[in-house]
RNA sequence: UCCGGAGUAGCUCAAUGGUAGAGCGGGUGGCUGUUAACCACUAGGCUGGGGGUUCGAGUCCCUCCUCCGGAGCCA
């Protein structure tokens, strides 16, 4: 089938062009139509004037619904009056399929309504926008670690054992056993680093928590990077090269979809490493004599990160958490082993934690002992604990989330827009 | 789980305890340059469910359901 793109329109001006697309929105002024298409790459106005085409053509005009999806062919041509600069005066139309009433109309809607309509909803051109720059981060992100010696290493998604011992997990029947979708690929990452150097994973992991805020799926994607030989400055300065480089493959490929999205991206601009790096005791002080409710030994909730990350234009690393807030294979700080050798990232304008990582416990006395305090059974981790039996070394890494982070460069403020179907607490459909 | 808020036409929202309405969308008609076009006409309702107070409830009370925002936890 012969066609042409929208978004490539202005290389046919002067030529014949046939556009297959649905029908955005129409207006009629008696004798002339003007039809509103958009093909997934923009949007076109046609133009069909009553004495250019068959009598049928005209009609069906008339007949066409919102979203119907229609092949037009005519003429390219520029024309100041219409959105994008050009338009096709119709010489033939072919209508595929009449819409039925489209729900999603040009005017507003609520959030709910719009995603019990996601698989609807994701054709509008914020949505489109918005899958288009997260499937740019995704590559950046894969971009990245492949080209710095990484191998892509796919951590599985039952695990047999709630591996933090901390989250709610989501359990399913394994043949009669009790099986938990994965909670993070970091273990297994663990091991994989011991073989090949550079790891890194790519999935989703999944959440059981009944949260419901703006920053919270139930199932997500997680990228999880992890590094043989490395401590934790090297594991930050992993962590902003990564981020920085995000930041610039979205800002030099997505010039269009940041546009469409009116995201100003003057924030972004300032984006590249180093970023500020300052200590949990740190971060600590700055919330004195503020109204958060933050106690001395606990970790930042959320309106603690927006103060502390507010201070600052570029996403900060705040690193060494109390070692008791923190998973049991952090490794403890060997100047102060009440600190975790972990580091969390927090992304400007209000978005909070976009990363958590931190060197691992690498001596097998001190990870048994971590394992028996955070009262977990020691039989699941028996595998984990054999990489400090065989040549353990020191070892870091992290895990950012897609989501958080598409929500960031786009200036989406809820997840649920930055992942084509949420699943949410109370959302599974569609 | 806790705290707050909201359920009225397909959608977004109005309506002192006293006749349920508007805009958009739909339908019909009009217009040769529209820009979320415009103009005229028109159809469309178990006011989330159940119970109560009242001469009278969309409105007040109780209860349940659903959803939204936030907290905790986290990415």
């Amino acid at each position: 089938m012969k066609q042409t793109a929208v978004s490539k329109i202005a290389e046919m001006n002067g030529k014949e062009a046939t556009v297959n697309g649905w029908l955005y929105n129409k207006r009629s002024s008696g004798k002339l139509w003007f039809l509103i298409i958009r093909d997934g790459t923009g949007i076109l106005q046609a133009v069909v004037s009553k004495n250019d085409v068959a009598a049928g053509v005209f009609l069906d005009c008339d007949r066409v619904t919102q979203e119907s999806s229609v092949q037009v062919t005519g003429l390219v041509h520029e024309d100041r009056r219409s959105p994008g600069g050009y338009e096709l005066q119709v010489r033939d139309m072919r209508l595929l399929q009449i819409a039925q009433e489209y729900p999603i109309t040009p005017k507003e809607h609520g959030s709910a309504f719009l995603m019990d309509h996601r698989h609807l909803w994701l054709r509008s051109s914020k949505q489109t926008a918005i899958l288009r720059i997260r499937h740019e981060i995704i590559r950046a992100c894969r971009d990245f670690f492949d080209s710095n010696g990484f191998t892509l290493v796919d951590a599985p998604i039952f695990t047999p054992n709630a591996c933090e011992g901390t989250s709610t997990l989501f359990e399913t029947d394994y043949f009669g056993e009790k099986a938990y979708l994965t909670q993070s690929g970091q273990l297994y990452m663990e091991a994989a680093a011991m073989a090949v150097g550079k790891a890194y994973c790519f999935g989703p992991t999944f959440r059981a928590e009944k949260s419901k805020t703006r920053r919270h799926l139930t199932e997500f994607w997680m990228i999880e990077p992890e590094v043989a030989y490395l401590d934790l400055d090297g594991d930050m300065d992993l962590a902003e090269a990564f981020v920085a480089y995000i930041v610039r493959r979205v800002l030099k490929s997505r010039e269009q979809e940041l546009k469409v999205l009116e995201r100003d991206t003057a924030p972004l601009e300032k984006i590249s490493a180093p970023f500020p790096r300052l200590s949990y005791d740190e971060a600590a002080e700055m919330l004195k004599g503020q109204s958060t409710g933050f106690t001395y030994g606990s970790d930042f909730g959320a309106p603690d990160e927006t103060l502390i990350s507010g201070k600052f234009e570029k996403p900060v690393l705040v690193h060494r958490y109390p070692a008791a807030v923190k998973a049991f294979y952090m490794k403890k700080d060997p100047k102060d082993p009440s600190k975790a050798l972990c580091v969390d990232m927090l992304a400007p304008e209000g978005v909070g934690e976009i990363i958590g990582g931190g060197q691992r416990e690498d001596d097998y006395d001190t990870l048994v002992a971590a394992i028996q305090k955070h009262g977990l059974p020691m039989e699941p981790f028996e595998w984990y604990l054999d990489l400090r039996r065989y040549g353990s070394v020191p070892h870091s890494g992290f895990g950012l989330g897609i989501e958080r982070t598409v929500g960031w460069i786009c200036g989406i403020p809820h997840v649920r827009e930055t992942i084509p179907f949420p699943r949410l607490m109370h959302r599974l459909t569609p």
